[in-house]
DNA sequence: CGTATGTCAGACACACTGAAATAA
DNA sequence: CTTATTTCAGTGGGTCTGACATAC
C-alpha cells in the first residue's frame, strides 16, 4: 500500500499537520539537514565543528586562554578540553601555560593548523554555496536578516 | 551556601568573523536556541519531542504500524521501539499485534494519550508564539516559505 | 517488520584540583 | 606579612537527547 521506502535519507511523503505546522520542526528538520552535509565535509578532512570553530576563533584573535575560547564559540570549556587536545594531538595548536598567570593555559594555532582552518574554510563556504543555491542574493539577506531577529531575541534570553 | 549557580546560556562578545557569517551556524544557534526551549516545556510534561510526533501522527491518521511512524516522522525505527514503550507504559499508546499481518504492531492512540498530545500543543503553540515574537505576520510567513525552500532542496538531496 | 544494542556528536551539570587574588 | 578564604581556570567523568548503523 505504501509506496516503497527508499534507503538512505527517509523521505516523507505525509507529514502530520501538527507537525508540518510548527516552525520549530522546520528549524530543526532543515538544521539537521544542512549538519549533516557539513559533517559529511569536514569528517572528510578529519575534522568537526568544533576544531573549525576553535581554529577560526584562535585565528582571528591570536593565542587566548580555553576560557576565552569557549566564550567566542560557545563551546562549554568541559567540551573544549577534548577539541583542544585532539588539535594539538594533530599538531594544528599549541597549549602552554600562560607564565602570567599559571593556571591559565595559552593556546595558540600553528602555521598547519593555519592551512588546516583554510581548507576547512573553503569547503564550508562552497557547501553553503550549495546549500542558498534556490535563494538569490535578496532572498539569502532576507532569510539572514529574519533569522538574526529570532536569533537575537533567543540569545537575550527574553523568551 | 552556595550562591547558586547561574544557569543558561553563555554571553558572547566578539564572535570570530569565519563562524558570525557561517550561515549553518547561525541555523544551528537559532535552532539550538528554540529546541532548549521546546525540550524545557515538554519535560515539564514528562515528554519529548518523539512523544509528540509520535502521538500526532497517531491522532491524524489512526492506528499505524511502526514503519509508517518512523516514515512520517523522520523518527528511525529502533529509535522508535523506545518512544513507543515510553508511551505505552504512560498508557498513551496501545500495541497489539495487526490480526492481518501477524508480524507487524499496530500502534493506536488512547484517550489519555489524544488528551496529553493536546496539553503539548498547546505548550508548543504557546511556545513558538514567544519565538517569534519579534517578526510580525509578514515576517513570519517570509521565513517559513524562504526556510522551506532551502528544507525542500536539501530534501531532494540534490546537494 | 520489529527489537535490541551500540556508536558518535553535541549540550550541559558537577565535582575536583591547583593557582591567584583578597580579606583578616 | 602571612594565613585563611574565596574565586577562577582547567580537567574529568557523567547524563541525556538525537541521528544513525547493524545484527538478530
Amino acid at each position: 500500500m505504501e509506496p516503497s521506502v527508499e534507503t538512505g535519507s527517509h523521505q516523507v511523503g505525509w507529514i502530520p499537520d501538527r507537525l508540518r505546522n510548527q516552525f520549530g520542526r522546520l528549524l530543526s528538520l532543515t538544521t539537521a539537514h544542512s549538519q549533516r552535509l557539513v559533517n559529511r565535509e569536514l569528517s572528510a578532512l578529519g575534522s568537526r565543528k568544533y576544531h573549525f570553530a576553535v581554529l577560526a576563533a584562535l585565528d582571528e584573535h591570536g593565542p587566548a586562554s580555553q576560557t576565552a575560547l569557549s566564550g567566542w564559540t560557545g563551546i562549554y570549556t568541559s567540551d573544549l578540553v577534548a577539541a583542544v587536545n585532539e588539535l594539538s594531538e594533530r599538531g594544528f595548536v599549541q597549549r602552554r601555560t600562560d607564565p602570567a598567570d599559571k593556571r591559565r593555559n595559552l593556546i595558540s594555532i600553528t602555521s598547519a593548523g593555519l592551512k588546516h582552518l583554510e581548507a576547512m574554510d573553503e569547503t564550508l563556504t562552497a557547501l553553503q554555496e550549495r546549500i542558498l543555491a534556490p535563494l538569490d542574493e535578496d532572498e539569502r539577506e532576507r532569510l539572514n536578516e529574519l533569522l538574526w531577529k529570532v536569533h537575537d531575541h533567543l540569545a537575550k534570553g527574553d523568551v
